[in-house]
DNA sequence: CAGAATCCTCAAGGATACTG
DNA sequence: CAGTATCCTTGAGGATTCTG
């Protein structure tokens, strides 16, 4: 997402504009998705890769260092012979994660009915359509 | 986001899959906004542009439009003189604001520690980088 | 006032090749 | 294994104009 740093839009109060900007950060498809996965117990690049599948090591660089800069994540260096490099969370994303499975929970309980409007939705529309034209 | 309907990824198992897609709707910057600006009150469609703040009405409409498709909030056309457009939030749209206020008290609480870390993380990547370059 | 239609920009994000 | 660098496509999203 874009949300750059300060846009400048009067009409808010500007707390509202740091929750944009993080909102925008977590909204950027594989954020959460790289702190869901971390939950459980540290993971290596390669490990995150296959859990959270679907996903280039170019996004997931990316967003691993955006959240260590975030101060989300630590990542630490093994200086093995095949480089090992383990993401943890740090306590400030575990206390990020509590809200986010909480609307993982929220999302897997209510799938169902948003599919289910949606279908209802177009097919109402699609009807409507077909007796305007 | 793009997330289009069911990318073939074979590692995760299927819950993900919709998490992922909602979560993906929530992250394009004015959704969870907009639901946001509905918890209190149904609104209308500039006092949700204004509200909002910075959202052009061309993406206020797609957001909105989503969002009744998925059910979370319904349209009310008051057929007065100068049209009169209601958006409220649904019992669902009203159940996910509760996980999303979650989420952004979390974010207001913790935004600046997030800030400070970007700022300390930036400037020792810098000293580092002199030191090395 | 509420929205549809059109045009345009820019960056999110994928694919691939290369490195240490 | 864990990246970095490069190229490319797509579409999110802004600005503007037109309508009822």
């Amino acid at each position: 997402m874009v949300v750059t740093d300060a846009p400048p839009q009067p009409g808010i109060h500007p707390g509202c504009q740091r929750v944009i900007e993080i909102f925008g950060r977590l909204g950027d498809k594989w954020t959460i998705l790289s702190i869901l996965m971390l939950t459980e117990k540290p993971r290596r690049f390669n490990e995150l890769k296959r859990l959270i599948g679907g996903i280039s090591q170019q996004m997931l660089t990316r967003t691993l260092k955006a959240l260590e800069r975030d101060g989300m994540l630590t990542r630490t260096v093994y200086p093995t012979v095949p480089p090992q490099v383990e993401y943890a969370l740090t306590p400030l994303g575990r206390s990020l994660s509590e809200p986010l499975l909480q609307l993982a929970s929220w999302t897997l309980e209510h799938v169902g009915d948003i599919e289910d409007h949606r279908v209802a939705h177009d097919g109402k529309k699609a009807t409507g359509e077909e007796r305007g034209g």
